[in-house]
DNA sequence: TCGATTCTATACACTACTGTATAGTTTTTC
DNA sequence: GAAAAACTATACAGTAGTGTATAGAATCGA
C-alpha cells in the first residue's frame, strides 16, 4: 500500500497539467496514474474542484514567493534578478495555467493577481532606478509583455536570452 | 426547420470558443444551442474532431490573410499597419486558440505556423527599413513578444496603445 | 493488544457525451 | 408530380467521468 500525501497529489496534478493540459485533471485518470482507486482521492479532497483549487493555489504561492524574493533585493540587482528568475521559471507550467485560466474563472483570478503583483514590483523598481512615474509605468508594461509573450510563443521561434532582455531594458531605461 | 450551413456551424463554434473556451466545443451542447438535434451535426461533420479542424482552419486562414495584407503594403506603411491590425484583431479569439493549443497538437501546429509567418514578415519589414539582419531578428522578436504578451495579460493591467507600440518601435529602430 | 481512527478498495447510481442506425421530411431534378 | 437526393429527428449502445456508501485493512494511543 502506497501512502500518498496531499503534496504528492498536488505534485502529480501539476505534472499532469504540464504534460497533458487541464482536461487531464480528472479524478479517474489521476488515480489510475497513481495506482490507487478513486475512493482514496476523495479522502484527501472534497471533490475534483477542491483538488483543482489546491493545484492553482500551490502554483500561485510558489510564483508569488519568487517575485517577493526579487522585490527584497537592493535596487541595483533587482532588474537583473527579475530577468534571470523569469528565464529559470517553469515556462510550461505557466503556459498550462494561462491556458486553464481561459475556461476557469478562479484560475483566471489567480493569474491576474500574479500579473498585477509582478507588474507593480517591476514598475516600482524602474521608479527606484530614477524613471518618472509615467516612464516607469510604460516601460514596466513593455518589459512584462515581452517576458510573457516570449514564454507563450514556441521556443524555436522566440528564444530571447537574458542578454536580449538586458539589451531591451537598457534601451528602455538608458540611465542605468 | 432552420437550415444551417457549414459556415453557420463554424461561426457558432468560434463564438462558443470565445465565450466558454474549448471544453464547450461538444456536439451535444452546440446542437442544443443551435436548436437542432445531434443527428444533423453529423451530416455536416464526420465527427467532432473534424468540426474542431474546421474551426481552427477557419481562424488560421483569416489570421493569415490579415498578415498577408500587411505584407503587401509599401515598406513605409507596413509597421504602422502591423500595429493597428494587431490592435483591431480579435484578442479573445486568439487567447482562446492559444489556450486550446496547449492540449491539442493540431491547434498548436496552426498557432506555431502563424507565429512563424508573422515573425518572418516583421523581420523582413525591419530589414527593408534598413536594419541589419541581426538587429532586425532581435527587434522583430521583441516587438512580437510584446504584442502577444499584451494580448495575454488582462487588459485592465496591460493596455498598450498603438501609440505605445509606435514608441517602442522607434526606440528599437530609431532610424525610421 | 484492543479499540478508535483513518485510510483504501469496491460497488453502485448517475450525468455528459460520442457515434451509428433507422425512419421521416423536405428539396431538387427530370 | 414522382423518384432521388439530401437533410433532420429519434432512439440506441457505448465510454468516461462524478460522487456516495459501505466494507475491509493498517496504524496509533492508552
Amino acid at each position: 500500500m502506497v501512502k500518498l500525501t496531499i503534496d504528492d497529489w498536488v505534485a502529480l496534478g501539476l505534472e499532469t497539467l504540464v504534460e497533458e493540459g487541464f482536461p487531464a485533471l480528472k479524478a479517474d485518470r489521476l488515480t489510475k496514474k497513481a495506482g490507487v482507486t478513486r475512493g482514496s482521492f476523495y479522502g484527501y479532497f472534497k471533490d475534483v474542484s477542491a483538488f483543482h483549487e489546491a493545484l492553482h493555489a500551490a502554483w500561485f504561492d510558489r510564483s508569488r514567493r519568487v517575485t517577493e524574493a526579487a522585490a527584497a533585493l537592493p535596487v541595483a540587482d533587482r532588474l537583473g534578478h527579475f530577468i534571470s528568475a523569469s528565464a529559470e521559471a517553469d515556462t510550461r507550467l505557466e503556459q498550462a495555467m494561462r491556458a486553464w485560466a481561459y475556461s476557469n474563472a478562479k484560475v483566471q483570478q489567480q493569474v491576474t493577481e500574479l500579473d498585477a503583483y509582478r507588474l507593480r514590483i517591476l514598475r516600482q523598481t524602474l521608479e527606484d532606478m530614477g524613471l518618472s512615474e509615467a516612464d516607469a509605468a510604460l516601460r514596466a508594461k513593455i518589459l512584462y509583455a515581452s517576458a510573457i509573450g516570449s514564454k507563450m510563443v514556441p521556443e524555436e521561434l522566440m528564444s530571447l536570452s537574458p542578454q536580449d532582455f538586458a539589451t531591451l531594458a537598457t534601451l528602455l531605461a538608458p540611465q542605468t
